[in-house]
DNA sequence: GCATAACAGCGTACGCCATACGCAGAAGGG
DNA sequence: CCCTTCTGCGTATGGCGTACGCTGTTATGC
């Protein structure tokens, strides 16, 4: 007898089933009073108000008006709750591609998206991830991404290594400016104020002898300019679409 | 009078002053048991054996024989330590490019020396980074990036953000196969058969009518096969450095 | 040589956290 | 109607970072 081929592969966490709408309600015992949703909801309600280090299992039970363990029926640990955060947290993937978009165009769009999403909800950075993505919105974006990459001459596994690459780099820069926004506000200093207090900084402690490069950076007053972040996050997309196109150049050619 | 222009800046944590050797020992007291270095290292120690989660206040004093709150006496808080850790932890940068190296060549190097640490110690990768990089060994590291640019026709600005683009990636790359690592070590399983394992699971979940480029890449068999790492690390520095390329040489032509 | 001030080491205690366990009551099935 | 099965949750445990204050050591000023 063939065993049950269906659940041969590794266990998903109960609550992730459900999120994909695979877990039916027992027959018996009283009706749950609350969903895995609303207690996602409620935690990340916590934690776009009041940011990741907020979202404790009591705080999210007390945002419900529940105890603290009552949660535990419905999410069997802290790091679950985490990884479905994540999912609702990023939202419906932005749709495929427009049907005018190349896929450079709509890559930048794709990548625009989760941009926009990271700057909205920076407590997205902080969520310490534990595996590839696994749920549905997340698995939503990935498609969007591929799709983007339909019309080209890359190969499966080169298209899933440019995405990787772009929501690398994605999150890199969100994390990076992100950072001198919490930075600025832990120390009570204006955003503006915060490069050029690290440039001080940095041109106080190195030895122009010893750092003959990173003193020249500092003379061309590089890091004592608030550059706009949207700058600097274009111009790094663009380097890196621009070794994409290089590459799909060499396949097409 | 003028006050003081040394300390306009930022303040800087007590400890980080130590680590670049700005500070004396008060002239009264005991001498001190211990010194800022040999508790970093005893961290480090722990981080190494046990991995970062391992590592706490009480964890790092029982290494040393000590009483946990005696280390509050050379580091203010925990997370002074952990830069701390961050920076020895890094290492001495891995020097100037050979004479012999073009800024590709250089910056190659680079990144693999990033890797190479990265993958050593990978618990750097779960320390949450709290602004730019203001440790002497940190800042040796950006010294020598920038120095692989030096013959280039970019800008002082445009080096800092290709330097930043490349330590993202790397760092990037690092995490998502130290994450594979352990997850397969949490679950039990061989490393080999972790991705051929989430492509199953994939597979499972997703609806080939709603996820049809997810699933032609599941098809292709991209995720079943367990890939060299450094395969994929080399294939997405490739992409990031043409794209570098390709902007070094709109500026030279 | 002695009082004194500054500092090292550390014991205790507090508040917060995740969560294991078990009990009370609700709801449906036989 | 009882019995199974579930929900909600009170209690308790063990861990964490760290504020505070005490004890003993050390070098200086008298």
């Amino acid at each position: 007898m063939a065993a049950k081929t269906d659940d041969s592969g590794p266990v998903l966490p109960p609550a992730i089933e459900s999120a994909w709408g695979l877990r039916e309600r027992p027959p018996k015992g009283p009706r749950p009073g609350m969903s895995v949703a609303t207690i996602v909801d409620a935690a990340v309600r916590v934690a776009d108000a009041d940011g990741l280090a907020a979202v404790s299992m009591s705080r999210v039970a007390k945002e419900l008006g529940a105890a603290t363990m009552a949660l535990y029926r419905y999410v069997g640990s802290k790091d679950e709750l985490l990884m479905l955060m994540v999912d609702t947290g990023y939202g419906p993937s932005p749709g495929p591609p427009a049907p005018e978009d190349d896929w450079r165009a709509g890559l930048t769009r794709w990548a625009w998206a989760e941009h926009d999403v990271l700057r909205q909800r920076s407590w997205l950075l902080h969520v310490p991830i534990s595996g590839p993505p696994i749920t549905p919105q997340q698995l939503g974006w990935m498609e969007d991404g591929l799709r983007c990459l339909d019309g080209t001459t890359l190969g499966e596994g080169e298209k899933m290594s440019v995405l990787l690459l772009i929501t690398g780099y994605v999150r890199n820069e969100a994390t990076l400016t992100s950072q001198i926004a919490e930075g600025s506000q832990a120390a009570g200093v204006e955003p503006s104020e915060m490069m050029p207090a690290y440039g001080r900084l940095v041109a106080r402690l190195i030895d122009p002898a010893r750092f003959p490069a990173l003193h020249r950076v500092l003379s061309a007053g590089v890091l004592y300019q608030d550059d706009d972040p949207d700058d600097e996050f274009v111009f790094g997309l663009d380097r890196i679409l621009d070794g994409v196109e290089a590459l799909i150049q060499r396949r097409t050619g």
